[in-house]
DNA sequence: AAGAGGCCCAACCGCGGAACG
DNA sequence: CCGTTCCGCGGTTGGGCCTCT
């Protein structure tokens, strides 16, 4: 953690000799006494007005983050539940990292901590998930059905996961015993650009355009849960149509202190995804072109939330 | 006991977009 | 329009704590 501003004296001794420097760092107990009191008498306003009419010598900005993150009093606290641990996989798994949309989901939680939570827990579990499977490159590289992936995109759930195969089995085992793992099985690993490793659905991996075929039920893929493994070895995730939307009106309520303005560019572009037969098409589909906030209407509530493998 | 190294997480930074004058 | 300011987001940093040796 920063230590708070020398000059400062963490709280007690600094008053008005910081000559219209900004403090930086650590929020001592009195800076939080101050926001938290002009937060709950004013409400949200501009933030640079919170700043300078709450006597504090931070920025809007500081002061912002420190309420989002802190002081608000609909957080919650603690450690993450497994429900919310399975639903933070899940959106990730739809989202990627869009943190802020992901926290809208799970009332009480912020993008910071979500974001946390991933990169350090999450992050590190799917790491020691996949470094637990034979690499293709040393398993079955004659494989040609061998889907590797490295780099910037691409679904690191190869071939080799077929069913067939006893070490994969073996690996699958696993897997099915954590919610993590099993996660990953449904719905594939992608290793983003920054490193970061991401259950991506298949759909949110392609970068075509116009009427892709998502199969769903084909004699010979592999199903996972929700989500399917076709021929190529790649991971079909269906829609959200089936589930529920109790967790919409619950997240809009508890964010209603918050300005809706993020996405809206995203919102303006809208996705036709119809059912076809077994497929599900899709038009003009590519990452962040399609109505997210239509999508995620049906984000699983939490009793639904169960990615366990039968 | 103590030093090193890793982890956690609060807070900062930089950027892009929206709002405003 | 255009420039400026504000806001929100995601990525990154770094200090304190914990664990290991």
């Amino acid at each position: 953690m920063r230590k708070p501003e020398p000059s400062s004296g963490a709280a007690a001794g600094n008053k008005d000799n910081n000559n219209n420097k900004l403090r930086k760092g650590l929020w001592s107990p009195e800076e939080d006494d101050k926001l938290m009191n002009y937060m709950l008498n004013n409400g949200q306003g501009c933030w640079s007005d919170v700043a300078r009419n709450a006597g504090l010598q931070r920025c809007g900005k500081s002061c912002r983050l420190r309420w989002i993150n802190y002081l608000r009093p609909d957080l919650k606290r603690g450690a993450f539940s497994s429900q919310e641990e399975s639903l933070i996989i899940h959106l990730h798994s739809l989202l990627g990292n869009r943190w802020s949309q992901i926290a809208a989901r799970l009332p009480g939680r912020t993008d910071n901590e979500i974001k946390n939570f991933w990169n350090s827990t999450i992050k590190k579990r799917l790491k020691n998930l996949t470094s637990s499977i034979p690499s293709p490159n040393t398993s079955d590289s004659s494989s040609p059905k061998d889907h590797v992936m490295g780099g910037s995109q691409g679904i690191i759930m190869p071939m080799y996961m077929d069913s067939s195969s006893s070490s994969s089995a073996m690996a699958m085992n696993h897997m099915i015993n954590d919610p993590i793992s099993s996660h990953v099985l449904e719905h594939g690993l992608n290793m983003s650009s920054n490193g970061y490793l991401n259950a991506v659905p298949q759909y949110m991996t392609h970068h075509h355009h116009h009427h892709h075929q998502i199969g769903v039920c084909g004699d010979h893929s592999f199903h996972g849960g929700n989500g399917v493994f076709g021929l190529d070895g790649e991971m079909f995730v269906p829609p959200l149509e089936s589930v529920s939307i109790e967790e919409k009106a619950k997240s809009t309520e508890t964010n209603g202190y918050k300005k809706a303005t993020s996405n809206t560019t995203m919102n303006n572009r809208t996705e036709n995804l119809s059912r076809i037969g077994n497929y599900w098409e899709v038009d003009e589909l590519r990452m962040g072109e399609w109505d997210l906030e239509e999508l995620m209407n049906d984000v699983p509530s939490f009793a639904f939330l169960d990615f366990q493998v039968q």
